[in-house]
DNA sequence: CTATTTGCAAATCATTTGCAAAAAT
DNA sequence: ATTTTTGCAAATGATTTGCAAATAG
């Protein structure tokens, strides 16, 4: 009956104390599909627990990520937005009529990353790739689930 | 002795009041080879006349900004940063050593980005990408000048 | 002249922090 | 029992804005 772990499990298990409030945070996020900014993530928090503080998500948010359990993004509309890392690296396309974010990964782009920095004298450290977009007219369907 | 527009003149052209603390501003952007951010940008200017203020930096670059004659960065410490936006567009990789960013351009990832922003039924409108790296040791040079 | 812009100070917005009360081990 | 965490409210830092005085065209 080994399910894996949950973000709560391995925070807890990376020696985080796991409060009642931590674990409504961490509950939130890991049922997000979508990557929620701290506001939202508060909403969703407080649905089990109304009296959860916006300063309880900002503490627990900042040492998830202090303990690379999460990552922070910024998408360019001034909050910072959040999600569970797993080991897929990826990047993100933003559908800029909804906000919807596409997580993608394409090899031909992981290796062209290296082979800029290493011509440029560098050796890359981390990157950040967004892609912004609208849906193309009459589409493959690509974009039109939900 | 036409000599091209500075930026002070090409924002008078479209229709932009140009005040004196306008071309401080115009003058000291155009003079930085970095991307400065506003206060880089306030203590620069200053120089020419120590009285401007910094809410006029701000609302310059916002103007500018909106009139699509620069371009604001977010390197991602919380401060933005400036530069004249000029017809060939680039991607910038930011030494996290010293803190420089340089500006560079890749064919490949030019069509890569457009052909990936298509395989997921997008249009592409806009992207951003940062490579965040360290100086290779030994290496052949090309991050060691100036 | 007359509308626009400036400088200053107060306002905002997202995020952080000090501190006494509350909870975890 | 002792240390850590919480919630609240006040502090922060970047940026914006209201308003009277100054200025461009």
């Amino acid at each position: 009956m080994a399910r894996p772990p949950t973000l709560a499990d391995r925070a807890q298990a990376n020696g985080v104390k796991m409060t009642h409030q931590r674990r409504l945070i961490c509950d939130a996020l890991e049922a997000s599909d979508d990557h929620p900014d701290v506001d939202a993530l508060h909403v969703r928090a407080r649905k089990n627990d109304p009296k959860l503080s916006l300063s309880s998500v900002y503490r627990t948010l900042r040492a998830l990520e202090t303990m690379d359990m999460i990552s922070r993004h910024d998408f360019g509309d001034g909050r910072a937005r959040f999600e569970i890392k797993d080991d897929r690296h990826h990047d993100h396309l933003i559908d800029t009529t909804t906000g919807r974010v596409i997580e993608f990964l394409d090899p031909k782009l992981e290796a062209l990353k290296n082979e800029i920095a290493a011509r440029l004298g560098y050796e890359l450290q981390s990157h950040r790739l967004e892609l912004y977009g609208q849906p193309r007219k009459r589409s493959s369907g690509a974009n039109t689930a939900g």
